[in-house]
DNA sequence: GGGCGTTATGTTCAGGCAAACATATCACCG
DNA sequence: CGGTGATATGTTTGCCTGAACATAACGCCC
């Protein structure tokens, strides 16, 4: 997959895909934090995984949950392990449809992303 | 199309596309900043229309210039006029690629945008 | 019941980025 | 030849976001 940022690459060239409702963003980085949530069983644990303080992923966590209708992820506080997240069935769905739609550009767009990455290398061979 | 901020828009959700080739940024901003300096002849007149100062145009302008083999734009100091700007074939083109790519992107990826917008209004049809 | 790990939340501080302000240069035009 | 409008660039200021630090609540497990 692509860099530490995410996206979808063709050579040095990445595209980056972001959805926004109202002044609320969706994109790459909250989706790895939601898939690594769905595999860590922990808030904490995908964003330590991800570099980033425990603060700043819970900060992420409840700003999905309130851009959507249903929550995307489901918290324990205590319990076995001092607690956990888990994703609801909302949260899987929305990680996966958001890579279906970066994988759905990637193909559809392939041509004038080449075009575009021709024009930055200096290396055009389609001309106009 | 879209709001103030560009991109392409489906119910109240819009999606943003942006290119990042290094830490170099290409996104709808500075696409829209190229077209109109294309229709306007004018650096100045082209970011006052997008209701940014002439500095934070140019600088824009820069990047765009140095992320890309050939300047996407050809500018004249004093003149008739006091100067301008043109786009140059690189920049029509490169401003052409991307509003493709948008396009083609808003096609192929509209039914898991859809699937996404339902899961944020609460308007879920097509179930899991 | 005390320790532990996690969720949950407030507060403070520093760095970065954009806006605002300020100049300099250039070539036409009256 | 001075005024004008646009390009080109430097400097400063203010805001906003993210980082760091701090604390509380909660429920298992030993």
């Amino acid at each position: 997959m692509a860099g530490k940022t995410g996206g979808i690459m063709a050579d040095d060239l990445r595209i980056f895909l972001r959805l926004w409702a109202g002044d609320r963003k969706f994109g790459p980085g909250k989706v790895e934090l939601l898939e690594r949530i769905g595999q860590e069983g922990s808030i904490s644990a995908a964003g330590r995984a991800m570099g980033m303080s425990y603060k700043r992923a819970w900060g992420l966590v409840e700003e999905m949950n309130a851009m959507f209708a249903t929550p995307l992820v489901e918290s324990l506080r205590g319990g076995p392990g001092g607690g956990g997240a888990r994703l609801t069935e909302t949260g899987a769905e929305a990680a996966r449809q958001f890579r279906l739609l970066e994988a759905r550009l990637a193909e559809a767009g392939a041509a004038p992303l080449a075009v575009l990455a021709a024009l930055m290398s200096g290396n055009m061979s389609g001309g106009k």
